[in-house]
RNA sequence: GGGCCCGUGGCCUAGCCAGGAUAAGGCGGCGGCCUCCUAAGCCGCAGAUCCCCGGUUCGAAUCCGGGCGGGCCCGCCA
């Protein structure tokens, strides 16, 4: 049991000695025991009394109350109650919980229902980036949590394949005359990205002809029979297939590619557009800078109203993407009545993944709790729009969560490695102008920073053992950089720094866990049976981790709440802290009397690290 | 002009949503620890006007108001 039966025994013992609602939360320091109340403090203020006399008289009233996990209850200045545990009872109920079945031990009573997460949703026609691969971690991580937590998941990716980017890449192929297939060697996503996209948009700086023959083509696209058309679709499945490779590697997984030109084909933002101009949360504009195209009422927005109306309907007819994406919406909140198609993309370890498709078989979400898009702070206002609009037709808006994150810049020392000189402290990454850096060279340069240590530290390993625990260190770096920064932050991206394995890096976890793992296995050599129960009294280093792994599932109810996924990282580092304190003072080999109890305390740190890590995506390794 | 986000030791980053007890960790610097379960680790030292001003409170890094600085958004682009 964690520490919530403590926490439960403290109010309990409180509201018996007359507390009315009484507060307890785990203390900060197990000076002060482990669950304290400031709400003692609260009622002396309210009554004005002397807050440390009441303290104290509510200390003694409450201690013959006590039993169970906690042993004594003192006041401190200035009118705090600290609840001190039975150590013994308090461990064993710990580790025995862990022990029996870690699962519920950490997501009890978390809730269930479905969930839907749309996140990575990167046009096709380039390689991923750094600042995508913000997007996947966070994306990949809730629906990680989420899954854990009981939820019914479905993951997202959402496929702009019909958008003015991708008539720019076709442009190199149909216009500039490069090659359809990369020079050997290339992957066909780097291939568009940094040769042919980055080449059309050079090209159109100095050639004004370019933008005409844009247009050409962007309009060629429309024609959905034609060969053009049809070259096109290819040539997004074939990047698709690529920057794939890349999510996978990092760990994601998807059960939905919708791709876009399957999206206006279905009906669906007819649907949509019937039901916004029923609900009256559009008109046509007949005077002004939007004549002749409909556009949606902000009016009513508390803020938007005072930007002026969102075009959704062009005067040409065509819509905008704040209309195709209040359409998707509408199908993502299972609200609406259109059917998207779906057919096999591929089957991975077991999980399904679809991809939209006109011949494919017609399927519908069942209405979710929850969707969640995962799209960066940029786009707060187009999002916000499509909430609004949804409220206005009626459909849970309530249910629609946009998890805005902040952008990933690039260190003035690092963009100019690409050729960009900076002005200010760090500068935005443009695929136009190839100034990224991209997951793959960046995971790469990292295995190979792990090649280095990893051979270094263990000669005896075979290459191939060396790389492949060097790829789970670089994965385990890379998500742990890129989400042990809170999301409303920005990230300066700076490759020097992110190709570390010391201090607070992934590795530092994997590193922990390798050598609880290393104990166990040890013990098990020898013959030593874990336990949940103490033989004496504990070490400081031993009370800090029970109480380290007791407040675990208190973190994860949080972010389950809040899904503010920092925190996880915050818990793993600070777990894996208390264990490695815990290791260099505590042995268990060896540890005599104690060596049972502290192999139970291993072994529990170890499932608990190993589900946060899974969450993170850190890969957990054997040996490293 | 309106709106959103950020501002914590030289640098990076927690803590802020739900105000409480010495502001935590990493990098960098200095000094220690491997006949003992993996030193990618641990311990110690130095280093902070928690951007500024005001307010609320017994108590503010945290809440409120006003500034300042940095980033972003306000297109018949996506």
């Amino acid at each position: 049991m964690s520490i919530r039966r403590a926490i439960e025994e403290a109010k309990e013992a409180l509201r018996r000695a007359g507390v009315r609602e009484p507060k307890v939360v785990p203390t900060k320091s197990l000076a002060f025991g482990v669950v304290t109340s400031t709400s003692v403090l609260e009622e002396a203020r309210e009554r004005g009394l002397d807050a440390l006399a009441h303290a104290e008289a509510v200390s003694e009233r409450a201690r013959g109350h006590l039993g169970g996990l906690l042993a004594d209850v003192r006041a401190a200045t200035p009118g705090y109650v600290n609840f001190f545990p039975d150590w013994w009872r308090f461990s064993e109920s710990v580790i025995r919980g862990v022990l029996e079945d870690v699962r519920s031990f950490l997501y009890e009573g978390l809730g269930e229902g479905e969930v839907v997460i749309e996140h990575t949703s990167v046009n096709p026609n380039k390689a991923l980036h750094v600042g995508h691969a913000r997007n996947v971690c966070i994306g990949d991580t809730i629906s990680r949590l989420m899954t854990k937590a009981g939820r019914n998941v479905r993951v997202i990716n959402y496929v702009d394949d019909s958008g003015a980017q991708m008539a720019e890449l076709l442009l190199g192929f149909a216009e500039l005359g490069f090659d359809l297939n990369p020079p050997m060697g290339m992957r066909f996503d780097e291939y568009c990205g940094d040769m042919v996209y980055v080449e059309v948009n050079r090209r159109a700086k100095v050639d004004p002809e370019i933008e005409v023959k844009r247009r050409k083509v962007a309009k060629e696209l429309e024609d959905r029979g034609s060969e053009f058309f049809r070259l096109s679709r290819d040539i997004a499945l074939r990047v698709l297939r690529d920057q794939l490779r890349t999510c996978h590697r990092l760990g994601a997984r998807y059960d939905m590619l919708v791709r876009e030109s399957d999206v206006v084909v279905s009906g669906l933002w007819d649907e949509a557009f019937t039901r916004l101009k029923v609900s009256g949360a559009i008109y046509l504009a007949n005077r002004g800078s939007k004549a002749g195209c409909w556009v949606a009422d902000l009016s009513g927005h508390p803020v938007l109203s005072k930007e002026g109306d969102e075009v959704l309907v062009k005067s040409d007819g065509s819509t905008t993407y704040v209309a195709r994406d209040i359409a998707f919406a509408l199908w993502k909140l299972g609200e609406s009545r259109t059917e998207l198609r779906f057919t096999l993309w591929e089957v991975q370890n077991g999980r399904i993944t679809y991809i939209s498709s006109e011949d494919g078989i017609p399927a519908r979400l069942g209405p979710p709790r929850l969707v969640i898009t995962v799209v960066d702070s940029r786009q707060k206002r187009p999002q916000e729009v499509v909430r609004y609009a949804l409220s206005r037709i009626g459909v849970g808006a309530d249910r629609y969560v946009h998890y805005s994150y902040e952008p990933v810049l690039l260190s003035k020392r690092s963009a100019s490695m690409l050729g960009a000189e900076a002005e200010g402290e760090a500068v935005q990454m443009s695929g136009r102008e190839g100034i990224y850096f991209k997951v793959e060279e960046v995971l790469n340069e990292l295995v190979e920073v792990a090649v280095r240590e990893t051979s270094a530290r263990r000669p005896e390993w075979s290459k191939e053992k060396v790389r492949e625990i060097a790829e789970a260190i670089a994965i385990g770096a890379f998500r742990y950089g890129v989400l042990k920064v809170d999301s409303d932050r920005q990230i300066v991206f700076d490759i020097e720094e992110s190709l570390k394995l010391e201090g607070d890096t992934g590795p530092y976890l994997q590193y922990s866990a390798v050598r609880a793992k290393k104990i166990l296995l040890k013990a098990e050599e020898i013959g030593i049976e874990p336990s949940p129960t103490p033989s004496g009294d504990l070490t400081d280093a031993e009370m800090r981790l029970v109480r380290e792994i007791s407040i675990v599932p208190l973190t994860i109810e949080d972010v389950v709440r809040t899904l503010r996924i920092r925190s996880l990282v915050t818990q793993a580092r600070t777990l894996a802290t208390v264990f490695n304190e815990f290791y260099e003072s505590c042995p268990v080999i060896g540890g005599g009397s104690n060596a049972s109890f502290r192999l139970g305390l291993v072994a529990s740190y170890l499932r608990v690290q190993e589900e946060l890590m899974e969450t993170l995506g850190v890969p957990v390794l054997d040996e490293l």
